[in-house]
RNA sequence: CGGGGUGUGGCGCAGCCCGGUAGCGCACCUGCUUUGGGAGCAGGGGGUCGUGGGUUCAAAUCCCUCCGCCCCGACCA
């Protein structure tokens, strides 16, 4: 029976998502500050719980922790002419300060590879300095037309990582094992999210990027979600911030440095991944809170022998088992039981007059919603099985997530299955490689290629393209990336809007709104277009 | 920006057409009875009716202005 004030899945899979937030009280709107959430309390934990495991993985993985600046002077920005194209529309900027008008106005970091380039050209030298493997935890900035709680927010927090090597063979070697050991490593074990890896296309990438590699999964209205990205940058930004050292042979080079992040937005991941028309659903070793106990009492002297033999029965939990107890005499159990289940704790215990006095307790597991996942065990060996249970709840809710994602993964052959396929979730297919193709698959079907994935099936299925139909080209060339993933082509509900030109005077206008002629290379900032681009066709 | 909707205690809404100084549910506070799946009764506190202006003896209500928010269109690093 779905909770008071929480719309189905199925009727409404948006409000949905809104309604867990707000019910299970992980985030407030920022209504002073649009498109910013404060991170409650609940909220907030899940996101300390997500940075330590990714920190412990980050740091056994060579990296260290630093910090730079929120604000970085325009011009650095500009110094990478793709990033700047990327970036430009969504970056709010610092002109006052000091009661004056700045000499040259501050942006707030989108990402840092600017800043960190900068101070990276200082502190590099030889090739004894490489490779440079730092990470920074902050929070950073973009103006977003369409902000959800977690999902896409103005303001959000997110670990990157910049690191600086010798060649792009070893860019390369850390771009790939952070999206492997660190990001999909945490994801699937931590947060039992199963997770796609693979490359992103051209149109896809990360603004400066060489190559950007993703995590995409699969949320339970059969979309996907961008749940991590690594990027070699290749020399482009040590070309643009003269990041250079002198190697074995005495020979200046250029380094090749890197960049990966992963934000508050795995939030939003695991929201969708797991929770149920109950509340929320968190998996246990993520959970901040993975057993509450629950006591109940009737009378003042019943209510002193359930708590004493809750203090008996917790005596050895410290260490083995993230709990609280709600002793709250204000609230009647029942309503417990539905704040917990809508809360997510992974288990409840419930101990009562009749338990005290049959030495049992009842186990409620939150995978399984309802009286239908309670039942009475004994109090002896009461630790060891919730530890176990907890367990077995993780690795049950990981599975549920991949089955979940395989039923609603589709290998097709032709446009009407590609078309069709879209439609429920993720469709798996050859590709020719061309950003042409993707343009249209996305034009005529709203779906885009989230990811050439690293795994790839046997290719005995034959080789087809989705848009063989084309009707002008006679022969297609033999697919180069073979099977990519397509999905909804919207990450999750996520529909952009433009924004009132009015609201930022000056800013750079937004894709869709720039009006014929407009290039980012020829701001009045850059000067004329210093790039061999398509520009120069005007 | 184009089209539509909406703004009233913390939240969700009614009242507006037909002007007379604001009401309901939830939440909150107090007390008593309750407590194994969202307790009951009684009492109580809380609102510049988005903003500015106009009409009127009198405006939540009628007229104009501006602002916010939501939905659809336009499609993202």
């Amino acid at each position: 029976m779905p909770k008071e004030g929480i719309t189905p899945r199925a009727t409404d899979y948006s409000q949905w998502y809104l309604d867990i937030v707000r019910n299970a009280d992980l985030a407030d709107y920022a209504e002073v500050v649009r498109g910013c959430i404060v991170f409650k309390p609940t909220g907030y934990a899940l996101w300390e719980a997500i940075q330590r495991g990714l920190d412990d993985r980050i740091k056994a993985t060579g990296h260290v922790n630093a910090y730079f600046p929120l604000l970085i002077p325009k011009s650095l920005l500009m110094k990478e002419a793709d990033h700047v194209e990327g970036f430009a529309p969504e970056v709010a900027e610092v002109t006052r300060a000091g009661g004056e008008d700045l000499a040259e106005p501050y942006v707030i970091r989108p990402t840092s590879e600017t800043i960190i380039g900068y101070f990276y050209a200082k502190w590099v030298r030889s090739w004894r300095d490489l490779p440079l493997l730092i990470n920074q935890w902050a929070n950073v900035m973009r103006w977003e037309l369409r902000t959800r709680p977690f999902l896409r927010t103005t303001e959000f927090l997110w670990q990157e990582g910049h690191t600086v090597h010798a060649d792009e063979e070893d860019a390369e070697r850390e771009t790939l094992m952070i999206l492997n050991e660190v990001y999909a490593d945490f994801a699937e074990k931590e947060m039992a999210i199963p997770v796609i890896k693979g490359l992103k296309t051209e149109k896809e990438k990360f603004a400066g990027a060489l190559r950007t590699y993703a995590l995409e999964a699969m949320m339970q209205d059969g979309r996907a979600l961008q749940s991590g990205t690594s990027h070699n940058m290749g020399e482009n930004f040590a070309r643009a911030f003269n990041i250079t050292y002198t190697d074995q042979n005495n020979t200046v080079r250029y380094a090749c440095t890197t960049s990966w992040g992963v934000s508050s937005r795995l939030i939003g991941a695991l929201i969708m991944t797991h929770s149920d028309d109950e509340g929320l659903v968190v998996p246990p070793r993520i959970a901040p809170t993975q057993v509450v106990v629950v006591p109940i009492y009737k009378s003042d002297s019943e209510q002193s022998t359930v708590l004493e033999a809750i203090e008996r029965m917790t005596g050895d939990w410290k260490g083995r088992l993230r709990f609280r107890i709600d002793d709250r005499d204000n609230v009647t159990p029942g309503f417990k039981f539905n704040e917990w289940e809508l809360k997510g704790i992974p288990l409840r215990v419930e101990i009562g007059p009749r338990d005290v006095e049959k030495s049992s307790v009842a186990v409620a597991r939150r995978d399984i919603p309802g009286k239908a996942g309670k039942h009475i065990v004994p109090q002896d060996g009461l630790t060891d099985y919730l530890v176990g249970l907890l367990e077995t709840i993780q690795q049950g809710l990981f599975d549920r997530a991949l089955r979940f994602r395989e039923e609603h993964t589709r290998d097709v052959t032709t446009y009407a299955e590609l078309s069709e396929a879209v439609e429920q979730g993720f469709a798996r297919c050859y590709w020719d490689g061309t950003t042409e193709d993707e343009q249209r698959i996305q034009d005529e079907m709203k779906a885009t290629i989230r990811v050439i994935p690293f795994d790839q099936p046997d290719r005995a299925g034959g080789v087809c393209s989705p848009v063989e139909k084309r009707p002008v080209r006679s022969s297609l060339p033999e697919p180069t990336n073979p099977n990519l993933y397509w999905s909804g082509w919207r990450p999750a509900g996520i529909r952009p809007k433009p924004v009132h030109a009015r609201v930022r005077p000056g800013r750079p206008p937004s894709r869709g709104l720039r009006p014929p002629g407009w290039h980012p290379h020829r701001t009045p900032e850059a000067g004329q277009c210093q790039r061999r681009c398509e520009c120069r066709s005007r």
